[in-house]
This record gives structure tokens, C-alpha cells and sequence, in this order.
DNA sequence: GATAAATGCAACTAAAAAGTTGCGTTTTGT
DNA sequence: ACAAAACGCAACTTTTTAGTTGCATTTATC
């Protein structure tokens, strides 16, 4: 096995796997805006962009182009029906991040737990 | 009371709570440095920017400016000792962006729970 | 007290992101 | 057939982000 990394005592970034398709989620979340479209697709609805540009101050080019940071990132979804383009959530990369954060804080809860038994020894 | 929009029918973005503050922290993780960043810091340690510069490819000045978006967001926190500057994880806002990753997930369970009542209806 | 380690500060470049405008295409409805 | 709705595509500007280099400052060590 590989000697552990003489520098960094406890790394758990094997546990935690931050990959890029994770950043690229946790990104995706990053903007008020698309954050706002997720909140609102998150009811279950399939909308229209122009329903989902009612909401914003922005125009619908705009909101298109957060659309496509939101797929790109596989947390929302498009489906064609006539002439509009109707987007719905597609939880699983949201899942996914929200495991991330949980195994975070396991890991930190865990380190607080070592660090108070150390405390407590005689 | 106000009037629904007429446009969106389940607008929850008042159930999640799109603030600026938790799409800053989501932006904080969203980069695969500083998810690494992280990664290594939830174990507990209180590491200094040369320590954590150790794990990463590109310079100490670029370590130190993504450990200032990650402080500006509130997920870590800096100590200084001695000559060092010592950082170490707040799980704090990491936890609010979790619940809310948990509350998109179980407002999207219900909206499936109602319609497949819908469904199944005579 | 001299030296090396750890960091801060500022200027700078390059690349990516956010947002707009203009115009063309497809589809719906009368 | 025609007009309006919904959208795509492309060019463009502005702003932000990522990262670097150079030098100064503080602190520990011999």
C-alpha cells in the first residue's frame, strides 16, 4: 500500500470523491437565479421557458443559457413537446451532492468526537 | 393574502429559500480545488496554506484566494499561530446547504407521490 | 543578528461567465 | 394563408474568476 502523505495527516478526500462531474453540480447550484429555477422545478412541474423567464429579471436568452449550466451539470432535464421546450428536475445529481455534504459532515462530526476523547483522557 | 402567479403553479421557492448567501456557498464548492479543499479539512485538522498548497497543482497565492472564497461563503474559518495561518472547516453552512439539497429532493418525492395518486385515480 | 520559512499585498494576464441584441426557424391558431 | 407565440443560433460587450509573478513583512531558528 502507499505510504500516507507525510504533510496532511488525515486526507479523506478518497472518501469524499470530489470529482469534477460533483463541482460541476455544486456549481450548477452556485447563482442565485439557477438556484431559484431548481426551486421552482423542484414542485414536479415541466415548464416552459418562457414560464420559467416570468419569474426572473433577466431575459429568456439568459434564462436559457442557466438552463444549460443546469443540464449540463445532469440536474435538470428537457423534453420537446410542440413548439416549447418544457425543463423538469432530474434529482439524482442533486442526491448525489447532497450525500457529499452529509459524508462532510460525518467525517467532521467524527473528528470532533476523536478530539474530545483525547481531551478527556487521563 | 397575495395572489398566486398566474404563470408558475407550485412555486416553491419560498419553501427553499434561494438566498445569495447559500448559492455563495454552493459557488465555494463548486470548483474541484476547493472541493478538495474541503475534502481534506472535514477531517478534522487545522492545516496551514503551505500544508494544503502540498495537495494541490497550481501556486500557494492560488491556494490562499480559493481559501478566501471558501471564508467569504462561511465554510472555513482561518487561526493564526505564529508565523502560520492555520484553516480548519465550519460545518455550518455546509450543513444549511445540505438540508436544502434534502428539502428539493423531498418536495420532488411528494410532487411523484401525487402524481402517481393522480394516476392511479378511477 | 543573520537566515530561512510562512505569509501578505499588489499588479498583471488570460480565460470563463453573464447577459444582451438581432435575426431566423418552427409551430400554433384563426 | 398569415400572424403571433416559442424558441434557436450567433455575435458581441462587460464582468468575474483563476492563476501567476514579484516583492515586502513577520516569525522562528541557529
Amino acid at each position: 500500500m502507499p505510504a500516507p502523505s507525510p504533510l496532511v495527516a488525515h486526507d479523506r478526500s478518497d472518501v469524499i470523491h470530489a470529482s469534477d462531474t460533483l463541482a460541476r453540480v455544486f456549481a450548477a447550484l452556485g447563482d442565485p437565479i439557477r438556484l431559484k429555477l431548481v426551486a421552482v422545478l423542484c414542485a414536479g412541474g415541466a415548464l416552459s421557458i418562457a414560464q420559467l423567464t416570468a419569474n426572473t429579471d433577466i431575459s429568456r436568452q439568459g434564462v436559457t443559457k442557466h438552463l444549460q449550466v443546469l443540464a449540463e451539470a445532469g440536474v435538470v432535464r428537457d423534453v420537446k413537446m410542440g413548439r416549447e421546450r418544457l425543463w423538469q428536475l432530474d434529482p439524482a445529481q442533486i442526491e448525489g451532492a447532497r450525500q457529499t455534504l452529509d459524508v462532510i459532515g460525518h467525517e467532521w462530526g467524527i473528528a470532533l468526537q476523536k478530539l474530545k476523547l483525547f481531551a478527556e483522557s487521563p
